[in-house]
DNA sequence: GATGAATGAGAATTCATTCAT
DNA sequence: CATGAATGAATTCTCATTCAT
């Protein structure tokens, strides 16, 4: 049984903003997040004002105060956001359900199916790692890592393969990082004769050999 | 023979800044990418204004424009700089005059080699990454990785080892990503239970199994 | 029928700034439009900077950039602003109602009108002037030359009085040109013994001789 | 017989330079002068920074201060040089020896002296005439002005030409400054289907019907 | 609640001028 | 004298955030 850790919220400065209550509410937030995808996706970072997110999402920037403490706020939501969708994402692969499945199939399902989070806005994934690095945002990254570790060394403990690895933890990590980096840099440079299906397949390759013997 | 150094890209916008040609002037550069290292490593990116710089090398802002065009310049600066030394490193350890050590010796210095040109300033790597994800610095970064790719597939092509990818150029870039990725991440958040040791072994072993066989 | 207006021309770089939609911000508009005249009448052109206007205007550097995309905007928005009470002050005076007065008395209602024009802010003028000879602002002031021309030849094409010029273009430009520069002249230097009548009873003398036979 | 004035030399506030006393230095002096005539000419006012110019004219910025206390100084050179090649022409035209020729042939010469100075560098003439609307300027220009007008005066009042104007003084300031500008204008506007010589007979019309009876 | 005008601290950049070599 | 590296005051412009309407 999984434990599903804690939600890990981050609080900052000032006083967080009143959840939205009423449906009106929801539906201005999800009007600014998806804003801020878009605008990120199409003109960048550096494009991403708080006046310029309001226009797109048909609010006005005190509405956008209303929602959000401070312009780091939304990012930081955003990133919740992509957070919960990759652990949903590997829940549902990696669930006791599938555990007499190959592990070829299971690593399959998780390179493609972080492909696919990744494959729909790229641009945005770019401002998300970035965003990532800062040190401001250190705590939220590692409790979002240790969370996939968590999930990984969980189904590696239950699985019935062959497991090659004795540190567990580190080798989850390992796994988790290369996979993600390696399908971030392809998405940007898009590096000649490497198709989305090649490079699944090398990262599968890689990520099983490293985890499973006899693979 | 190898090493075919591609253009390397440089010009930015408009005013290209005059090359140091006193010896003083160099001194003033060279105070001016130090004092940046020392901002970003400890300040962070956002402290690192032209004015802190200025202000930490102990020059007048003015003297930072007589050689750096603009603010972007010194982080590019920095960035070919690393650039170089990874390079450098590579080309060493991947030398012809190696080809017969045993794969995991080869890899094993490699990873080693990297581990110790981050484990130098942590706080610059992560902002040079941060850099590297910049729309504007795409090329920049293509044109080191393309670089990096072709030294590892020279070696690999000139190697005895039992190699075990087909798409030899896909299988660098993949090493590549995978091994950087995960040691800055493990810089930044050192995660419990992973010594540096630790994660060489970790690595070396991902891209062994991952390019040879019988490893 | 005349003023046959052409385009007025505007656009200069990048972002357009919003035009002002409430109430109050057109307050602030003019308030910067005046705070510059001011400026550029007591201290000269030098003084004006982006923060001494908002200061005068008792705005915020801030409210400044909300309503024009540079300082430039500001000189270009006045130079406008004296073209438009040029225009139509010729327009009135040119007026197809007064075809039949004597050209004395149109020429004479001109100059007075463009005099009492210049000497409610000779500083202005002085600048404008300034900034109408900058190489980037040479298309607006063609523009309105042409405007000008075209009023001109538009009323001695109509009038009944016997034109001694063959080229009316060039007459209405040389006339045009004459009188302004005269008249500005005499506003900044004041030469002696050169009252405001004296001077108003040159220009008409030049150009009537200039432009009418018998005059 | 003429009175040749006074020098009118400005003073600025520094202490003034070294007059070049030895061959070298008037050498530089001249590159000097000549290397802003061409950066104004070709590059604009704000391309003649003390740094483009020490440049072009192949110095270093420390030797154009060695010859100039200030960059205006430059300027304020560069327009007495042209001051001294106007009073040149005119005290050539206006010459005692010349009484005996026709109005129309005097002021025509006068014209196309003028065009002759203005045609060689109108990007010039445009930037001194931006520099002599700075009040700064003001009495430098006034002095020269004051010089003109006094030479024009006495050939008026010598000639035998039958003079339609009663105050010889203003009938002279007014003739010049209308040749003057209009002249700019079409130097920096080039009005369609007026050419130099239309110009020209436009503006000797303009001035003889003004001044001249039966002209 | 929503709006968008106003704010102003702060950042980048320029360039006339100085002065050590 | 010449050189050109260094200086730093001054300027323009941006954008997160606030608050009166």
């Amino acid at each position: 049984m999984f434990n599903l850790f804690s939600p890990a919220m981050a609080k900052k400065k000032q006083p967080a903003r009143k959840a939205p209550q009423q449906a009106r509410a929801q539906v201005t937030v999800d009007a600014i997040l998806e804003a801020t995808v878009l605008v990120l996706d199409r003109e960048g970072l550096d494009a991403a004002t708080t006046t310029r997110i309001a226009e797109v999402a048909g609010v006005s920037v005190g509405s956008l105060y209303q929602y959000f403490a401070h312009r780091d706020a939304i990012l930081t939501a955003l990133q919740e956001r992509e957070f919960e969708h990759t652990m949903a994402m590997m829940q549902e692969v990696l669930a006791d359900g599938n555990l007499g499945r190959s592990p070829r199939d299971i690593v399959t399902a998780v390179v493609r199916g972080l492909a696919a989070l990744y494959a729909r806005s790229p641009g945005l994934h770019r401002v998300l790692t970035i965003e990532g690095l800062r040190v401001s945002a250190a705590p939220r990254v590692q409790a979002f890592d240790a969370r996939v570790v968590d999930i990984i060394r969980h189904f590696l403990a239950a699985t019935q393969a062959p497991l090659r690895r004795e540190n567990v933890e580190a080798a989850a990590f390992v796994a988790f990082q290369s996979v993600r980096a390696t399908m971030l840099a392809t998405l940007l440079e898009r590096p000649a004769g490497l198709s989305a299906e090649d490079l699944t397949q090398e990262l599968v390759d890689l990520v099983l050999r490293y985890l499973v013997r006899d693979s």
